[in-house]
DNA sequence: TCTAAACGAAACGCAGCGTTTCATAATGTG
DNA sequence: CACATTATGAAACGCTGCGTTTCGTTTAGA
């Protein structure tokens, strides 16, 4: 395999022609756009060149394969949406805003069918599935864990709550209805899990 | 699309050379070997077709795609696998059993891949999602809800927990370290995981 | 001017899906 | 036995899409 600059990489000044800034985010667009109409099954490297007015060989400079692409596609739509922690009104409040964003972004066309499709390729390529976990999740667990923290130092929380399950017990069942049950992610869904977490750790 | 009876339904003695009862299961089995080696990726129809000894024609007579050839393996798997619910010794004991059982089920070679490889395609193929709810996950569901509804009625449980997010919290985050955190399953994950939703529901 | 890299266009080999066609085999019924 | 009916196998087909290769052109810095 030969050495490849991938698109999110630092661009060191390297010599010969550089590359336009505008062509990666043209591919990134129509990777979104057609994912949101189409899903992952949906998305090919040549309907994303097509749409995108760029060569497939310009497709693979950057990216190695479709689920790069795609998980590439995600990372944008996740940075537009910084998701910053408040934490006014209590520790449940908090959780539940926390987690009723988390639902929305999932409730949408376009994140929920990139999640979904990227799912099932985490166990085969190893590459994807780490950048999957650094770059997305690890943000959701953090951010989940944090929250708990804090209503531990608030005194809502009991000491000797076992975290690390408890962020479990908050995203395992989001997860598992948006790809196995498929029941609803609704905001009462939200609010009933929230309140059995605090009630198990209150 | 013609119409074509499909394995698992009843034959009733139509006119006409019957179907021999052994190219079905050497498709499954061969489906099987393919799955356990090389998951879900690996599986290609003609893979099982030259592997069987079948016609590939044979197969498509029979199930209608890959992902409905899987299936039915995994369904076959799990009819091996009766999984009696026994309650001696105690809810907490009873869900640790059940739930140990399940993830050993996850976590073998053959069972874990399929599910896996299914997950992504049940967001696409609804005759697929539908048959995967109704024939895999509701035992699972069923199961846990009656082990609950007992420690109900034994008093180890509240009688206003709200058995729905408990079955929840307790396959959420299950299939949440198998298909996205990728964190392991092990039995003393399942015996933290019990312990908490005991604790609330208690 | 020279070199290195980006880009586009076109074609390639390959895999695998799902289908079609045709010949042959096995079963019941008249 | 002849017949209709279905199952099976073998082979080929068209198609999509992946990832690669080749080559000519373009854009930058040295």
């Amino acid at each position: 395999m030969k050495a490849r600059r991938l698109f999110h990489e630092s661009h060191r000044p390297s010599p010969g022609r550089p590359r336009r800034s505008s062509t990666g985010h043209a591919i990134l667009k129509a990777t979104r756009e057609i994912l949101g109409r189409s899903g992952v099954h949906g998305l090919t490297i040549e309907g994303v060149a097509a749409r995108s007015g760029v060569a497939k060989t310009t497709i693979y400079r950057r990216w190695r394969s479709k689920e790069d692409l795609a998980l590439a596609a995600l990372l944008e739509v996740i940075q537009e949406d910084p998701q910053p922690v408040r934490h006014t009104g209590g520790t449940r409040t908090a959780l539940s805003t926390y987690l009723g964003r988390l639902i929305d972004n999932l409730n949408s066309r376009l994140y929920g069918r990139i999640v979904r499709g990227l799912i099932s390729d985490l166990g085969v390529d190893l590459e994807l599935a780490r950048g999957f976990r650094e770059r997305v999740l690890a943000r959701r667990v953090a951010a989940v864990r944090e929250l708990l923290q804090r209503g531990i130092e608030r005194g809502e929380l009991r000491r000797d709550l076992d975290l690390g399950i408890a962020v479990d017990l908050l995203l395992g069942p989001i997860y598992y209805r948006l790809l196995i049950s498929g029941e609803p992610l609704s905001s009462a869904f939200i609010d009933r899990l929230v309140a059995a977490v605090m009630a198990y750790g209150g």
